[in-house]
DNA sequence: TCCTTAGTGAGAATCATTCTCAGATGAACG
DNA sequence: CGTTCATCTGAGAATGATTCTCACTAAGGA
């Protein structure tokens, strides 16, 4: 997982949306999903779904993104300018991911959470129930550009 | 810094908020801050300096929250209910934040990312550039309450 | 004490996200 | 295939945190 290109995989809109029902609007949006590639906002979806087919709601759209993220397909990956970014995650093994804040790209990235940390923790009294680690950065394509 | 009980040092209106102006509202925010202990929202530092001095308006005391980030004196822990949560932050060396989710005391934890972490990224051909790092849990006190 | 400018309070404005509700439609079942 | 009905959908209203505007006040250095 570490510092590999956090494959899609089979992206069918079936598996993006683990159980539920799978309707046209439901469809577009997860080919949308897959042409946007990196992290996106629910209104960035919104916009880039119109292309595929007209009139889908923002409200569906966003409730899309709450699916495929209960699904575990989709993961929160930190927010730009007030908006919640989203990404595909290939569930499975616990990861974290490191974004590229010039072009959206994201790669997941091993958990640094080790047992020596959690021993600090639970030095200090804690019982650790949940962490975010988020990496942000720039991929070898927008370091480049950057001269 | 590791485990240790992220302690206020000094807590003068003063230091909190940098080199900015102090005023009365602001001594009052100070204090509010204080007295709150742990992560807190904008709205109950709001609700909470109403005990000091009436008449404070929401906004200043965003403003204040806003000054007192921006001094370092500060730093946003997670958020609540859709608002960002902050807390007492001794600034100084680079660490990150373990929140109690039961009662909200807040303990400073060693940075997790490592040479290892960061030449992964490398390896994938990242610049990192920035990272964020957040435990969640209970302390003692939490702990013991829950049974 | 005077002057300049940062800080203040009220309320409007933003804006992402959620909710409401009536109508459409997946998909399971016979 | 039709029937059925819980799940989806779209429009627009509602929510709610945060920011902005603006006229006014008051730090605090000179
Ligand atoms: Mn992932
Ligand atoms: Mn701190
Ligand atoms: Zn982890
Ligand atoms: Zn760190």
């Amino acid at each position: 997982m570490s510092g590999q290109t956090h494959a899609p995989a089979a992206l069918l809109a079936n598996e993006l949306f683990g159980g539920s029902r799978l309707s046209v609007a439901r469809r577009a949006i997860a080919e949308a999903v897959r042409s946007l590639g990196g992290a996106f906002t629910a209104e960035e979806l919104h916009e880039a779904v119109a292309s595929s087919r007209e009139g889908i709601g923002v409200a569906t759209v966003y409730r899309a993104v709450a699916a495929m993220t209960a699904a575990g397909s989709l993961a929160p990956v930190g927010s730009r300018k007030g908006s919640t970014l989203y990404a595909l995650c290939a569930g499975g093994d616990h990861h974290h991911h490191l974004v590229c804040t010039g072009c959206g790209t994201v790669v997941g990235i091993a958990c640094p959470v080790d047992g020596s940390l959690m021993r600090s923790a639970e030095d200090a009294g804690y019982t650790v129930t949940a962490h975010e680690v988020t990496l942000y950065g720039l991929c070898a394509a927008c370091t480049r550009a950057r001269d």
